[in-house]
Parts: C-alpha cells; structure tokens; sequence
DNA sequence: GTCTATAGCTTGATAGAC
DNA sequence: GTCTATCAAGCTATAGAC
C-alpha cells in the first residue's frame, strides 16, 4: 500500500513522462503530497499539518520550502499544468477519427475517468472557486494560465484543421467541457459529458 | 449603508417578489446572512461567528435555530433555488424574439450580471466544489436538486416549442450556462458568456 | 428563544537547536 | 535543511442562566 503511494505520487507530479527517474526531493515530495490532498478534498479542506505528515516532513521544512500556504496551493495547481494538458492530448490522440470525432472521444474519457471513486471534478476551476474571494491570489493566477493554455491548444487544434472561427470554436468546446466537469461533480452522471461531446462535435462540424 | 444591506436582505431571500412584507423571522435573519457570508466568501472561508454577527444574533441563537453548519449552508442553497430559478425565468423572458433569441439573451445577461464587483459564479457549483469530498452532505442534496430543477425548466422551453430531443437539448444548454459561469469565473471575461450564447442558440435552431 | 461564557480542538506560522 | 516544541488566533459546538 506504501507502495502503491509512492507509485501515485511519481504519477501526480508527471515525473514518469520521459524523465529521469532521479529520486524526488524534499520539494517535489511536499508538492505530491499538496497534489493528492488538497485535490482530494478541497485546499481550505487540508491543513499545512496534513500535508507535512503526507510528506513525511515536518512543518518546519515544510515552511523553508514554501513562504505560505497561499504559495504552496499555487505550487499544486502548477504542478498539474502540463500534466492535464499531456493527458487531453492523449485522449484526444488516442481517439479514431476526423477531428470531431476525437473532440467527441476526448469528452467520452472524461466520462469514463469521472466514473472513478477517486474523481472530484477540475482542480483548477474548484481551487477557483474556493479562491474567488481572494482577488490576486498567486493560485487564481496558476489556474487562469492553465485554462488559457488548455484554449490554445483548442484553437490551435482547430485552426489546423482548416476551420474558420478557430477562437470562437476552442472557446464554445472549453465551456462545453468545463461545463461538463463542473455538472458531473454535482449529479455524478457521466452521462453529461457525453451530451457536451456531441454539442462539442457539432461545432466542429458546422460551416466548415 | 446600513438600509442598504436590509435592502439587499430582503432581496436575497426573495421576500419581495409578490409576497407579503412581514418583519423577517429571526430564522430569516439568519439565512440571509448566511446567503450573504457564504456566496461572498465560500462556505469554507465563513465562520459561525461571523454569520451570527451578521445576522446580529449570538451563535448560541444561530445554534437553536440550526442543529449544526452543514445544515445552514443547506439551507443557503434551498434558500437560493426558486430566486434563482425566477431570476432566470424573468431574463429569458424580457428577451425579444424566439426561443434561440431569448436563450441568447439569457446568456447576455449572465455576461453583464458577471460584471458586478459582488459577482462571484454560481454559489450551487461554488458550493458543491468545496463539498464534493463530503458525499451525502446535505448542502449538495440541495445544490442538486435545483440543478434538476433547472434542467427541467429548460427541458419545458424547449418541448413547448415544438422541438425534437428537448432533454438532449435542455442538457447541453444546461453544461453550456454552468460551464461559462465557471469559465468566467476563471478569467473575469464575460466574452465566455456571449460565446457559450451563441452556441446554445444554435442548439435550439438545429434540425427543427 | 435569546443571552454570556467557554470548552476542546485545529489552524497558519514561528523560535531556536543542530 | 530538518528537527522538536509552541504560540496566538480561530474554529464548531455546548453549558447553564433568564
């Protein structure tokens, strides 16, 4: 069980993608523990004492390598940022198919990955949503990053693909897909996920 | 600025739309406090002496009147269903045009209700973000049941308008609303709001 | 039904040794 | 860089008077 701990923990952090397999420092261990608890349940949800025992450090140390809490919540939403964009790629890339049918599978996986016990939905836009009333909060920043990112790759996608309109495209499919992520949560349906795929396809689709 | 925050009480709890203009309770009091506190600064971030200052109460009232917190933020959320629901309602109606034009219109004014300071995303998806680890909570029983609720009412739109697959329909106008609620939230850009309209509108158009 | 007062615990962050 | 120990403040919830 240890084991299988530390085997998620490589994951969470994306070492495992092409890297050395160097061991994880001090940091990188804080950082997995921060990923898996405050995802788990929540960043107001977990204390810095939680996370110093995830890690299996002391709060001291924990205070030498980060200056705050507020800092060590923007450090998870980071770490997840290539990760989450290396995962949609391969969803996308996994699926058969002209570009809507890979729009359509991309949301058919995340039907399938919300079905897991351990699914609560997109760490960015909840960590934003609990975060919202605090305006310049350095992990309000790390998630807008991501979600612009996430769009580009959308618009770039698109654009390759010869359709005009790519900016409007890729922004209609990311509300589609974080609407579905954000219903999900709350009636544990994948079912929406595979209505938003269709949606999603269409505008793929239409005009040319 | 003290009449204004009654003011705001009374809209909160929706006492002004058509019923009678008794004195609030002190249960009442305490709700919208609570709607207040809550939605402004998630129901993490609250204490219960802060709602108990606010509503002008001591906590061993606010104690007397609800049995524990997880029960008063459940009922914030059954508090905001049917204002919510009529709030929607009225937008789509003071829209002109057919049904794709008032869903538009729905969406535009969710775009310029996004602009106020105050404005801070859904409170039933806020919500449930910060619960989501707590399966069973009563708070997101509630946040569910007005998602529902709203499902249906745009299920009803769109069968009376003579058109095929209403629920399909209703669903991803459904993900298409949460979702640029969410994305706005993110990045403080109503343009989302005005993308996702455009897309829910011709969900409405297509094949009759 | 509302009050004053407080129990019992957890929080983010720090002091100082090594 | 990591440790033990601890602070001052905040938290949910309760005791008991009126």
């Amino acid at each position: 069980m240890l084991t299988a701990q530390v085997a998620h923990v490589y994951s969470l952090v994306g070492i495992h993608h092409g890297m050395t397999q160097a061991p994880l420092t001090t940091r990188e261990l804080i950082i997995a523990a921060a990923v898996d608890l405050f995802y788990g349940e929540g960043v107001r949800g977990v204390s810095m004492d939680a996370i110093a025992a995830r890690a299996g450090v002391t709060k001291r140390t924990l205070y030498y390598h980060f200056v705050s809490k507020d800092e060590l919540v923007a450090a998870y939403l980071a770490a997840r940022d290539q990760p989450t964009l290396a995962t949609f790629m391969r969803w996308l890339d996994e699926t058969e198919g002209g570009l809507s049918e890979k729009i359509e599978g991309m949301f058919q996986r995340v039907a399938r990955a919300a079905g897991h016990p351990k699914w609560k939905g997109c760490g960015f836009l909840r960590t934003a949503a609990e975060l919202v009333n605090t305006p310049g909060h350095p992990a309000l920043k790390a998630g807008a990053l991501h979600k612009k990112r996430f769009e580009e790759w959308l618009t770039s996608l698109i654009a390759a693909d010869g359709l005009d309109d790519a900016p409007l495209r890729a922004r209609q499919i990311l509300v589609l897909l974080d609407g579905a992520m954000s219903v999900i949560m709350v009636h544990r349906d994948p079912a929406y996920a595979e209505a938003a795929g269709q949606a999603a396809a269409a505008i793929v689709k239409s005009k040319a």
